[in-house]
DNA sequence: TGTCGAGTTAAGTCT
DNA sequence: TAACTCGACA
């Protein structure tokens, strides 16, 4: 906190006092980026730079030296994560409530926008917001619908081409028609948006793409923000897309000639080697647009790393070197070379992740680390099960980020379902996943022809049903009109009263009851209700929900926010966060505001917060943390680097940024691990290791793996990297099957071996291991390996070319 | 119409 | 491996 008496001079005024307190503790460059003039500016903020300090000690310094007001400020982030840290950061850093600001992500704003000028918008008050699942299910019901051949236009590339015209900034008639099957998709990417339209819902892409187009159409709208929004700050902008890009500029001013014509000004903080959502349509390249067409003056690199030991950034700086497409940055610290990287080889994934477990152990135990700084991290979600089995089996508490998330549970879903239509009637996705769930004797048979009756009529799922006669009829009406009672208790409920009687009245407690596994169920549905009343509290719904504008005590502004350069023509929309509808001023109620609160964060935060876990999560989103010590697993062709990224350059180079992001995230200690066999969507798979292992500099590594066992799999940088033996005495005792597993001795393949004749099913003999039956077979030539059962030494991988078998029948 | 089991198929990162 | 679809049967 800094003395309020600090602050320098009134608005306006000239940041003279470069002896403020906040700015202590800076580097010269977090200096000159944080006490920047007004204009635009581009900050390259490598990994562990500081980055988020830079931010937040920017904003609380424009506010020091009364260079902007907390309602001129808008912070854009992409994950609810950092956003989250960059409010808690402020609030410590500031002594008045930050929730005049505009801080959140590109999503979440926008819901904020569109909820603010819904009307505008052409949105119902209502509007719910379709997560990917709801997407899918949605255009699955639309093909159906209209016949479309699945085959030919699988929904899931369907809901990819729609996503991606989104993220373009494109409508059905701006896409570019070359060939008849586009064609197809642009009819069905206009159908599709009449159904959303006609349902009142939106996907994550429409929440960018109208905020977007209602900035771009209503003149006054813009002028208004455009006013208002004097310093906008964008974190992470080497992820920014075509259109959350076309949005920004929106905001920042008016584009003439090419070039923006701006009286705010756009601090624009980046990472081109952590541009890691090419994916779904990030463009590295907004950058150098944003210099160009900005008219950039100011540019800081910040390479000064605070976050990780030499060897690790060596490891770093090393692995990104063989990227082609750079700006060029080189990370750098006074930290000294600390430990080396330490890489492991695991026979299978099942070894890995015990040795993992025990290395976790002697972590805790030994060298005084404690739980929750120890992170795993991992190309993919699939990944995690193994690890997780092991952890659970050892005791070790655990929390998994991301995966399965909280709100996309099935269960989790159903009620969610059945709020969204408390709320809006004419949700149709919501209607086609509860009406019959819990089964209450409505067929398929039964929505079909109400389906039919809607379309023929043009009307919802629910308005249709009155139409419908016989049995099937009176039975949609009994569902339609428990919703209806449902609805009308919920006037004057609180949000846990209106989740608890939809529960009962639903059925789902009683259905889950009777359910082998349902208990899990129901604690997840109770643990909904806690969710949603923590909500609550923390929005402090029921209270005043419209935050007013304040000074910078906190107060309430009482003179005319024109004396801050706002217009004040138009309603100051300092909202909390959800939005209120600035044409009535009606605020979200409390279940419409969960529910935007569901979809938007899908509940990262589930697992037992607080306690002392090991924490797990992909690569993608680890981003943004650090840890004492980091696990990266499975490093291995075909998984990381990801195989269906390997084929172009573009993708490849991708992957290894992701590398980079990984191996920044550490601290003190890093490990890299790999397993010759790894279980893979059902198949075991031999993988080499990952050639990001050979990019990393020989000086910073340490091998404690003992190598051999393993013939023809000797990793391919053995040759020339020199695979130290077993350093470490412990080797044996986290993988007990370990010399086992591969039991034959190593020799140099036979050229002679292809034609061995194993395959499923027979049973074969072994002149150590006896007669035991063949799983499975996989590889050709040399590379060919059987699992093979057998009775008294259980199931054991087998080289063909090595193993001494012979057929028994 | 609901339930159960067999067969099929996809499989990656996220708001 | 897990989620999903489809067909047989009650």
């Amino acid at each position: 906190m800094f003395p309020i008496d600090l602050l320098d001079g009134a608005h306006g005024g000239t940041p003279s006092s470069q002896n403020s307190p906040l700015l202590q503790g800076l580097n010269d460059e977090q200096r000159a980026a944080v006490t920047l003039p007004q204009g635009h500016a581009l900050v390259l903020a490598g990994a562990g730079s500081g980055k988020t300090r830079v931010l937040t000690t920017r904003i609380a310094w424009l506010l020091q030296t009364g260079q902007v007001s907390p309602g001129g400020i808008m912070a854009v982030t992409f994950t609810n994560k950092a956003a989250k840290e960059m409010t808690a950061r402020l609030s410590a850093m500031l002594p008045y409530n930050v929730r005049g600001m505009w801080i959140g992500t590109f999503h979440g704003l926008c819901n904020r926008l569109l909820r603010a000028h819904h009307v505008a918008a052409g949105l119902p008050a209502t509007f719910q917001i379709l997560d990917t699942q709801d997407q899918l299910s949605a255009v699955k019901r639309l093909c159906k619908q209209y016949g479309v051949d699945d085959e030919r236009f699988p929904p899931k590339q369907l809901t990819w081409f729609i996503a991606g015209c989104k993220e373009e900034g494109m409508r059905p008639q701006d896409v570019p028609v070359a060939d008849p099957d586009t064609k197809k998709k642009v009819e069905l990417y206009a159908l599709y948006e009449a159904q959303c339209q006609r349902e009142g819902v939106v996907d994550f892409g429409e929440l960018m793409l109208r905020s977007f187009e209602l900035l771009r159409d209503d003149a006054a709208l813009r002028a208004h923000y455009q006013q208002r929004f004097r310093f906008l700050l964008v974190d992470e902008f080497q992820d920014t897309n075509k259109l959350q890009y076309a949005w920004l500029k929106q905001l920042a001013g008016e584009f003439v000639n090419g070039k923006m014509q701006s009286t705010s000004s756009v601090l624009a903080v980046g990472d081109d080697d952590q541009s890691i959502y090419a994916f779904r349509g990030a463009r590295v390249g907004n950058m150098s647009d944003f210099v160009r067409e900005f008219d950039v003056q100011h540019q800081i690199k910040l390479e000064q790393n605070y976050r990780s030991y030499g060897n690790i950034l060596d490891s770093a700086n090393a692995l990104i070197e063989h990227n082609s497409q750079r700006l060029g940055k080189n990370l750098r610290t006074d930290q000294g070379a600390g430990e080396p990287v330490r890489v492991m080889e695991s026979p299978t994934d099942l070894d890995e992740a015990s040795w993992i477990v025990g290395e976790i152990k002697d972590l805790v135990r030994n060298d005084g680390y404690s739980r929750q700084e120890i992170a795993i991290l991992y190309r993919s979600n699939a990944q995690s099960r193994v690890i997780e089995s092991k952890l659970f089996n050892a005791g070790i508490p655990y929390r998994v980020y991301g995966g399965q998330r909280f709100f996309e549970r099935a269960e989790i879903k159903h009620a969610l379902a059945y709020l969204r239509l408390i709320e809006n009637p004419h949700d149709d996705t919501s209607f086609m996943r509860v009406v019959n769930f819990p089964a209450r004797g409505i067929g398929a048979r039964s929505v079909e022809t109400l389906q039919e009756t809607a379309r023929a009529a043009g009307c919802s799922l629910n308005d249709a049903v009155t139409a419908v006669g016989g049995a099937a009829g009176t039975k949609l009406q009994g569902f339609v009109a428990k919703m209806d009672v449902l609805r009308e208790e919920a006037e004057g409920k609180t949000l846990r009263q209106t989740i608890e009687r939809m529960l009962e009245v639903s059925g789902l407690i009683d259905h889950y009851g009777t359910e082998k596994e349902g208990q899990d169920r129901i604690e997840n549905l109770k643990e909904l209700i806690n969710a949603a009343e923590s909500f609550v509290t923390q929005e402090g719904f029921g209270k005043d929900a419209v935050a007013l504008p304040m000074d910078e005590t906190g107060a309430p502004l009482t003179q005319s926010p024109a004396s801050q350069g706002l217009d004040t023509s138009l309603p100051v929309l300092d909202l909390p966060l959800n939005g209120t509808d600035a044409e009535t001023g009606e605020t979200l109620s409390p279940l419409q505001a969960f529910l935007v609160h569901a979809a938007l964060e899908a509940g990262d935060n589930q697992a037992q917060a607080g306690q002392d876990a090991v924490q797990m999560m992909t690569v993608h989103a680890s981003k943004g943390l650090e840890f004492d010590v980091v696990f990266i697993g499975g490093l291995e062709e075909g998984l990381f680097p990801h195989e269906n990224a390997m084929s172009d350059r573009g993708g490849l180079e991708e992957e290894r940024r992701l590398m980079y992001v990984a191996i920044t995230r550490a601290r003190k200690r890093l490990y890299l691990s790999h397993s010759q066999s790894r279980m893979l969507h059902g198949r075991t798979t031999f993988n080499l290791p990952s050639r990001f292992i050979d990019e990393l500099p020989e000086s910073a590594l340490k091998w404690i793996s003992a190598r051999g066992g393993f013939g023809s799999f000797a990793p391919k940088s053995a040759a020339g990297s020199g695979w130290q033996s077993g350093a470490r005495g412990q080797f044996g005792a986290y993988s007990p099957k370990g010399p086992e597993v591969f039991a034959n001795p190593v020799v140099p393949a036979q050229k002679a071996a292809p034609a061995h004749g194993i395959a499923k099913g027979l049973t074969v003999f072994h002149t150590k291991f006896g007669e035991g039956k063949v799983l499975a077979v996989e590889g050709a030539g040399d590379d060919a390996r059987a699992h093979i059962n057998f009775p008294r030494h259980g199931a054991k991988w087998l080289a063909l070319a090595i193993a001494k078998l012979t057929i028994v029948d």
